[in-house]
RNA sequence: GCGGACGUGGUGAAAUUGGUAAACACAAGGGACUUAAAAUCCCUCGCCCGUUAGGGCUUGCGGGUUCAAGUCCCGCCGUCCGCACCA
């Protein structure tokens, strides 16, 4: 008997199924699609055991859903585009093209090590012209829809590095590579407004049935819609008036002060006659963005002098004061102060001797005597000391407040969103180039869609900071597609989370010609079940699916949800090492003796906390010695068993073995057994022994779990259910042409079900039974009810709750059986002779409960 | 601060959704086979008392509902995640 030798059986099958082209996708086919797509990977250089998790999940219901009978979609690309490669080229000097493409060589070479059913005639990387051609254009077409809008904003400034930084490159207000102090920046950029469609998106969420209830939450959460009102306060002796946007006007009443936000116009307005206000300005855009800082920062106003009369009083006056707790960028960028009822007015209104008016009284307490003293009132009550509302509750002082203010042509009700629009425009070289050029005479003009794409120009440098577009000789200067005089080039790239916005739409169809083939996305798509990790639940997932009712509403799509099945699986998590420079160590690179770590010369070693594994920390585990000591097919086994896929996984090689031996031993059951079993296709006999009935029992409660298993995205109950069926056939009692037939269809149901988790060796093991027609061909398995349970159940008695026997009884029995059976029980006969029996519950199949 | 998830043997976990807690696997220990090793096979394996028999306890802690709670409710403790001056 020969050992089943993964190396060379592995590479079999998968040039079998590249030589045939087993998984290219044909949207012609009468089948039902599935489009099954995890999220693609990044080419940081080599794949790690995340991925290994990541694409077997994929690739598990990818081979199952084709056996069921789907026509399944299952590409794969990269997303190409991206800071790690601008550093390698200045660290290395390598350039990130190149280092790009090397990477997506590498990890390629990886992944089809693993025999995924990917359809690898649709792959692309985003970095190809060919590809962000298409995003170019559908910028310009976002462009024409009235979807792109550029405007001044503030950004994170690097002033070492120059170039803007995202919020997540911001450690304790410096600059995560340069370690500068950030400054904030006003910058002309490149909006798309996806807030245009923020009630959708917030709407949509509700038909997302199929998504987790966190993402879902989430994404609510961060659209953050609110009710309320605006209200307009009129600064006297000017004709100017400051808006303000409350979700509580009811309690207007009780307001003691406005405050806006340093950025706001009316706020350098004052600065321009008044110094200090403006040295007070300075002193808030100075201070640090961090959540720290935030989180600690005293609230601070500054008088401005001004006051504002009350909407609904001509004869009550408030103070304006510039406060560093008030937004420019939610709201109206203006608040007023209601101290008794919000946590941070009274904060600021203590510190500033402000009036505290209790306007919503709770139940219980009298108008006239409830006072707010150093816990704002922020709980439901009846209005008092509020005139015309007094004695509504909250509710429906809102409605009746704003109807006052609507007549007083002082106010309206409006609906606000956190959500903000999308800043796309980066100042990197290694992205999407933003097609458009600007003029003298004609200012932004697009660049004509005939004239894509706008190709990265490779001869760059990157000996100086900055963005080395912007020092490109020649690249910027170009003629002005409209006069045809001197004009510049967009030097800035688009955000690198637009690639991923529309990819999955292009997978659809590789068309040339245009971004989408609209009939192909419109066949496959919403993919049916996406998977990925759950750090991409807002950014990643909201800018596709405001991405793709944008294209929606630019006519190229059908569709405003691209996902309709998301699934977010746990991430592998490793150890950190850190040198004694604090320089990140790799797992190899340290080493073991007794309870100590160190580095292989010595050195000290600082153990950091379980991190999902990362390039930047080094933590990776590179699946390629699994995959060479133990084959691919033992790694996706291993990475499906044990954990919940949804859960995090601390990596460990501990139980490795145990999913090498499986493999082995399911090889040798059937290389054992194969004399001795009947020709495949042989009718059943007629005679069915015990023995055998038992076994075929086995196999269709596996057919059963496994399905379940994997229907419900529970692997490792899927694999536990193959173990069970494994040890029942190795245990298989009895020796007749019964339990020989038994045996051969319980290996072959063993086979097919495994081929999901391990498909080099049941394609191998059902060639080896006799089958000509591959594996991946063969249809899926429907459990026999009848077959699936068992016709005799075991039923717990408990006596007062407690477990004092079991009986075995004919499944469906009735309950006067089972409960005469329990009584004959000599642990019954003892526990109740001589007492009142109080109650008796018998649920049939399950348990008996005996109360004296 | 707000929102959410989770907490079960030495370990990863399972539990038909209120009905025999610990399936399946890892690790560990014992044994068989072998000159030996590997591989394989068999046994033990939540904790405590007890030689077997048997008994008691057990799902982070404390209450509650119920004939019955890992599962439902209330209150703590702990871990993790998301958001965070959002008016």
């Amino acid at each position: 008997m020969t050992r089943y030798n993964p190396k060379v059986t592995e590479r079999k099958w998968q040039d079998y199924w590249q030589k045939q082209d087993c998984f290219a996708a044909d949207a012609t086919s009468d089948r039902p699609k599935y489009y099954v797509l995890e999220m693609f990977p990044y080419p940081s250089g080599r794949v790690h055991m995340g991925h290994v998790r990541n694409y077997t999940m994929g690739d598990v219901i990818a081979r199952y859903k084709r056996a069921k009978g789907f026509n399944v979609l299952h590409p794969m690309g990269w997303d190409a585009f991206g800071m790690p490669a601008e550093n390698a080229a200045m660290e290395r000097g390598v350039h990130p093209g190149s280092w790009t493409r090397q990477n997506i060589a590498t990890m390629r070479d990886q992944l089809k090590s693993l025999g995924l059913a990917i359809d690898w005639s649709r792959e692309f990387a985003t970095c190809d012209p060919s590809y962000y051609a298409h995003e170019q254009a559908l910028f310009l077409a976002f462009l024409d829809e009235g979807l792109v809008e550029r405007k001044e904003s503030f950004v994170n400034w690097d002033p070492v590095d120059m170039t803007v930084l995202a919020n997540e490159q911001v450690i304790d207000g410096k600059g995560w590579r340069s370690d500068a102090p950030v400054e904030r920046r006003k910058l002309s950029q490149w909006f798309l407004k996806i807030t245009d469609f923020a009630e959708d998106l917030l709407d949509g969420l509700e038909t997302l049935d199929r998504w987790p209830d966190k993402v879902r939450t989430m994404q609510a959460n961060w659209i953050g819609r609110s009710e309320g009102a605006r209200v307009q306060f009129d600064i006297e002796g000017t004709d100017q008036a400051i808006e303000v946007y409350t979700t509580r006007p009811d309690t207007l009443f009780g307001a003691s002060f406005c405050a806006i936000a340093a950025d706001h116009p009316l706020a350098s307005q004052v600065a321009g006659s008044n110094p200090d206000a403006a040295a007070f300005i300075a002193d808030v855009q100075r201070s640090g963005t961090t959540e720290e800082e935030i989180e600690t920062a005293e609230k601070r106003g500054f008088d401005t002098g001004l006051k504002v009369v009350h909407p609904l009083d001509d004869g009550w006056t408030l103070p304006v004061y510039i406060a560093n707790f008030v937004l420019m960028d939610y709201g109206t960028g203006a608040i007023f102060g209601c101290p008794a009822h919000d946590e941070r007015d009274l904060e600021f209104a203590r510190k500033y001797g402000l009036p505290v008016q209790a306007v919503v009284i709770p139940d219980g307490e009298s108008a006239d005597s409830f006072a707010v003293d150093d816990v704002a009132y922020t709980g439901d009550g009846i209005l008092g000391n509020s005139r015309f509302l007094d004695g509504l509750n909250v509710e429906d002082a809102k409605a009746r407040v704003i109807d006052e203010l609507e007549m007083a042509d002082k106010g309206t009700r409006q609906v606000n969103y956190r959500l903000r629009d999308w800043g796309v425009s980066r100042q990197r070289y290694w992205g999407c180039p933003i097609p458009v050029i600007h003029c003298e005479d004609c200012g932004t003009v697009p660049v004509p869609v005939d004239q894509l794409p706008v190709e990265l120009p490779d001869d760059v440098t990157f000996d100086k900071p900055g963005n080395p577009l912007d020092h490109h000789p020649t690249w910027k200067h170009v003629d002005c597609p409209s006069c045809g005089k001197p004009a510049i080039r967009e030097t800035d790239t688009f955000d690198t989370f637009m690639d991923s916005s529309w990819y999955f739409a292009r997978f659809c169809g590789l068309n040339p010609d245009a971004p989408l083939d609209t009939e192909a996305v419109n066949h496959w798509m919403p993919v049916d079940q996406y998977i990925g990790g759950v750090e991409h639940a807002i950014l990643h997932l909201l800018y596709s699916r405001f991405f793709t009712r944008a294209l929606e509403r630019c006519g190229l799509v059908g569709m405003k949800e691209p996902f309709e099945g998301l699934f977010t699986q746990g991430m592998v998590n490793h150890e950190t090492y850190q040198g004694p420079d604090g320089a990140w160590l790799a797992p190899e690179d340290i080493a073991r003796t007794g309870g100590m770590i160190t580095t292989h010369d010595g050195a000290d070693v600082t153990v950091g906390r379980s991190v999902k594994m990362s390039k930047s920390k080094k933590n990776t585990v590179d699946p390629t010695d699994i995959i060479d000591s133990y084959g691919a097919d033992t790694a996706r086994w291993y990475m499906l068993s044990d954990s919940p896929p949804e859960r995090d996984l601390d990596w460990s090689e501990s139980g490795i073995d145990g999913a090498w031996r499986h493999t082995q031993r399911v090889w040798r059951l059937i290389s054992e057994a194969l004399d001795s079993l009947p020709e495949a296709g042989s009718d059943m006999p007629s005679q069915m022994g015990d023995a055998a009935i038992a076994l075929r029992r086995s196999m269709h409660k596996a057919i059963q779990g496994v399905t379940d298993g994997i229907e419900n995205f529970r692997f490792n109950t899927a694999v536990a259910q193959l173990y069970e069926l494994t040890n029942a056939i190795a245990g298989a009692k009895g020796a007749g042409p019964d339990d020989a037939w038994a045996k051969r269809e319980a290996l072959e149901t063993l086979v097919r079900l495994s081929e999901p988790m391990l498909p080099h060796l049941a394609e191998e093991a059902w060639a080896l039974l006799g089958h000509e027609t591959p594996l991946f061909e063969t249809a899926w398995l429907d459990a026999d009810p009848s077959l699936a349970t068992d016709d005799t159940v075991t039923i717990a008695v408990q006596i007062n709750g407690k477990l004092r026997a079991t009986i075995d009884m004919a499944r469906g029995a009735d309950k006067a059986d089972i409960e005469a059976a329990a009584f004959e029980q000599d642990k019954v006969k003892q526990a109740t002779e001589g007492k009142d029996i109080r109650k008796v519950i018998v649920v049939p199949d399950r348990i008996v409960n005996i109360v004296v």
